[in-house]
DNA sequence: GACCGAGCTTACAGCGCTGTAAAAAAACTG
DNA sequence: CAGTTTTTTTACAGCGCTGTAAGCTCGGTC
């Protein structure tokens, strides 16, 4: 059984391919008897319009992708959820390109070596930083999302991560923890996209007329709970005294509670815990983290605003928008009240 | 600037539209010179292929849509980067279409409104029984994910739901718990498919020869770990007495260890938990989760092998097949040495 | 040296749809 | 009712690429 094409429907109702094509389309100039009969015929057939014709007809091609470095890293995973969300509400598709971080595939994502697969492309790039993501023009409209500096010639939408980590500090600080460590650095990251929160953390320490002591940063080799285990079970090791933890992000956060669960010091108690992303896993981890949330909802609406005034043409200057975030108090870190109330 | 086509650069090559195209695909018969002289326009005007032209002549588009409920649910998003991972293997793309467990959505992934979108579609339905399935005749060629029964004629790959359980139970049989819950039936699930892990379930203590006791089944109103905490936490405030519990998933596994740590309820001292897929969320849950782990890579790769085989024209019968599972034990359920010297 | 076949290259007709411009039909108008 | 305007329908040229079949080269053969 052949493929129906809109010929053979206009064949069969006696009409222009153009009038199904417009009966498809719901184009109104169209007299309902025409209608009728036409819509006769595509139901007799069993007509399906072909999507790939249609976008090499119209240049469009109702698709966008969305870059990430890891699509099951909750963050990533609930972000892509509103980022689905917003483009279906928009008429778009998404389609999951997975960089594993690696800077060949980022690359490829901006430099693509094909046209016409998709309008627009939502970015986070990791193993980019800012020069050699300007340096790379790509013909197909980008916004970036992600924490590090971007350059002033793209679309960027991310948080205000100073802010907010001033704001974790803050929120330790206000239950009297003294000795706020940082989890952690990763070693060889290029994209500074850690280095935002920890300027966060260090300004919310000086704002408080606090010490820097640097051996309070914690640093770790990737981006793993593994990794950030280990980095606080050998800095517990190593007499490391701490009462509060600052962590880059859930995961991080999360294997902190597990070395810190494992070497016996009780959280919060001992040490007040704050992650960030808010995701499932912190949601539920044991006790509940306290964590910094970036609104996702409304990073995935700007992103598709600016991308979608992009493909409709916008040519100017790069828009940086922020987002808003806020800090979920759980367990790991509860209000200074529930503290001293315990 | 205008998009640059095959046609240009024939002509600046001085060579034909045919001959570009043989460069741009390596196909072997070209004479070095030619070659050259190709890749040399190619270069100078950067020139890149239009994917959709390319797939409107050949037919193929190198895409598959992955068709599942929730993006953001740890075993989704991790079995979407396994699928993401082996179709970038064998060269296709992924578009990600969430269904959202919501029937209207689920049905238009079968019944599509749209030709040319995608070769092949690999969907996990939870909305849509077996003979809902059967009766939607797809075009495109589809391998169905997921633990209820499928339709004969369709390609279904899936993990032996019934022994996973028994093993699960077995491995509470053998620490010595004698009271064991199955959490939890989803009321309203047409798919059956928490159907067979609860089948596993009876039937491990059957082997056992242990009494089936009805109110051991929690039931939920939905699928979150809200749920699963309030049904856990209502058992145990109506005096059900149980030392062992099985999980149809990690996130119930998840707000279940919520709601026993609320209650004072010490695991696995208490109650012993086994969750279901293995995911991050269990990974680090505390204590620590044991899961039955279905293998997914074999998972995905097995759908992407059946999918791959339709799409290049596999017309029998629906192929059925079981790819591995194990129990990976964590402190939740430990072994019963473990149990035992504590 | 005419002939042959393998190796390269080319011309061109689609793939199925939409935009444009123009034709045809219908609706007004005085 | 002829002339004008408006609405509806049509014909057809692309969109950019690939497959096919035919044409051209050129070294090797007898």
């Amino acid at each position: 059984m052949r493929k129906v094409r809109l010929a053979d429907v206009a064949a069969v109702a006696g009409v222009s391919m153009k009038t199904v094509s417009n009966v498809v389309h719901d184009y109104p100039h169209v007299t309902p008897e025409m209608r009728r009969k036409v819509q006769q015929a595509i139901d007799e057939l069993g007509y399906k319009p072909n999507l790939t014709a249609r976008r090499l007809a119209t240049g469009k091609t109702g698709m966008i992708a969305l870059a990430i470095p890891e699509i099951d890293h909750p963050y990533f995973s609930e972000l892509s959820r509103y980022i689905a969300e917003e483009a279906s509400a928009r008429g778009y598709r998404v389609l999951v390109e997975q960089t594993l971080s690696n800077p060949a595939a980022e690359r490829a994502v901006l430099n693509d070596r094909e046209a016409g697969v998709v309008d627009g492309v939502i970015f986070h790039p990791v193993s980019m930083n800012s020069m050699e993501v300007a340096r790379l023009k790509r013909d197909v409209p980008v916004v970036l999302l992600g924490e590090s500096t971007m350059p002033v010639t793209a679309d960027h939408v991310m948080i205000d991560n100073v802010v907010a980590a001033q704001e974790g500090v803050a929120h330790l600080l206000a239950q009297g923890r003294r000795r706020i460590a940082f989890l952690g650095v990763v070693e060889g990251d290029v994209t500074g996209s850690t280095d935002q929160r920890l300027l966060g953390y260090q300004q919310g320490l000086v704002d408080a007329r606090m010490p820097l002591d640097p051996r309070l940063i914690l640093s770790v080799t990737d981006f793993t709970p593994e990794e950030s285990a280990r980095a606080v079970r050998e800095a517990l090791a190593a007499g490391l005294g701490f009462d509060g933890l600052v962590c880059r992000d859930d995961r991080f956060a999360t294997g902190a509670l597990y070395a810190l669960r494992t070497a016996g010091v009780g959280v919060p108690e001992d040490v007040a815990v704050v992650g960030w992303d808010d995701t499932e896993l912190g949601r539920w981890a044991t006790p509940t983290l306290t964590s910094i949330a970036p609104d996702k909802r409304e990073l995935a609406a700007t992103a598709l605003q600016l991308l979608g005034e992009r493909i409709d043409g916008y040519q100017g200057i790069g828009r940086h928008r922020i987002v808003s975030h806020s800090l979920i108090v759980r367990e790991s870190a509860p209000l200074a009240a529930a503290v001293l109330s315990s």
